[in-house]
DNA sequence: TATATAGATGGTCAAAGATAGTCAGGAGCA
DNA sequence: TGCTCCTGACTATCTTTGACCATCTATATA
């Protein structure tokens, strides 16, 4: 006997290579229509279209919201930037996140112009506000986002 | 399910474009033929078409009232930043910021792939990781630090 | 002419409705 | 017993609606 949940992520999978690479669901109609309470939907997304399994997801809130799944490129030269959101793990430095930035440049994953935005974004001034021991978990998130972002098919 | 206010966003767009940069609509009106009471006509408005979104809107009441939503010619870009970094001041939020970012696309004052990293950065999926009393502080640091460094480039 | 009144607009705001997200704990299985 | 799966209460965000308010024009009336 399958798990729910299981049906559930083949079901979106299926969805996603229809669509050439992008499924858009609403959760509570895919959770009638498999008999479930809301919130599974999101366990099946947290636990099998994570960003380390190749998947880049957003949703949007209220009336008419939606929740959109899309296949990250793991093609050549990006399948690094893969390598790093999965290395960086929940936290990382500002150093460390800059001398990675630094590297994409040199190794010309990303342009100059692209390491200085997310340079400026991560670093501890622009996150100042933040609570100093959050600041590196918050600095993965960023950093992880806009490198996934680049790599979204 | 699409949105009526998307719907009605679209609608007032394609005006736009047609009258090369003004529409005027009379708010009885567009909300009888889009089958809604009227005040979502400012809805709309409130949400799509503010300052931060790039539009300019005046209205008369009364007899013969109307509704007149105009672009906002944009010009020298480091004004532009400038000014923008100054109005922010401590805490934006994400759909401030990222009509904010749209805009400077439009008027081509950063390229589209500048919009998606630093839309990306200031994300509140990026910022999951911080206090929610405290995101919006964070992303306007965040954004404010992008722009100065672009200005600096 | 000056003023009052009615009608025609648009504005504001708070409540209700529609989604999705989070998290702690129970249920089931290896 | 420990991991994964499932549930439901609570939360955050966005949309739609309607009651009440403000302003402008036209017209009737003194």
């Amino acid at each position: 006997m399958a798990r729910l949940s299981d049906v559930i992520e083949e079901f979106i999978k299926e969805m996603i290579k229809e669509t050439g690479g992008e499924a858009e669901i609403q959760r509570n109609a895919l959770a009638t229509h498999f008999k479930c309470v809301p919130s599974q939907i999101n366990y099946v997304i947290g636990t099998r279209f994570t960003n380390e399994h190749g998947y880049f997801v957003e949703s949007k809130l209220g009336g008419g919201g939606h929740i959109k799944i899309r296949r990250i490129a793991i093609t050549k030269p990006y399948n690094n930037f893969m390598h790093l959101v999965v290395s960086i793990g929940g936290s990382i430095s500002e150093q460390a996140a800059a001398a990675h930035i630094n590297n994409f440049v040199d190794y010309k994953l990303i342009s100059y112009r692209d390491g200085i935005l997310m340079k400026a974004a991560i670093c501890n001034k622009a996150l100042a506000s933040s609570i100093t021991d959050n600041r590196d978990s918050i600095r993965a998130g960023i950093l992880k986002n806009m490198l996934l972002r680049l790599i979204v098919v």
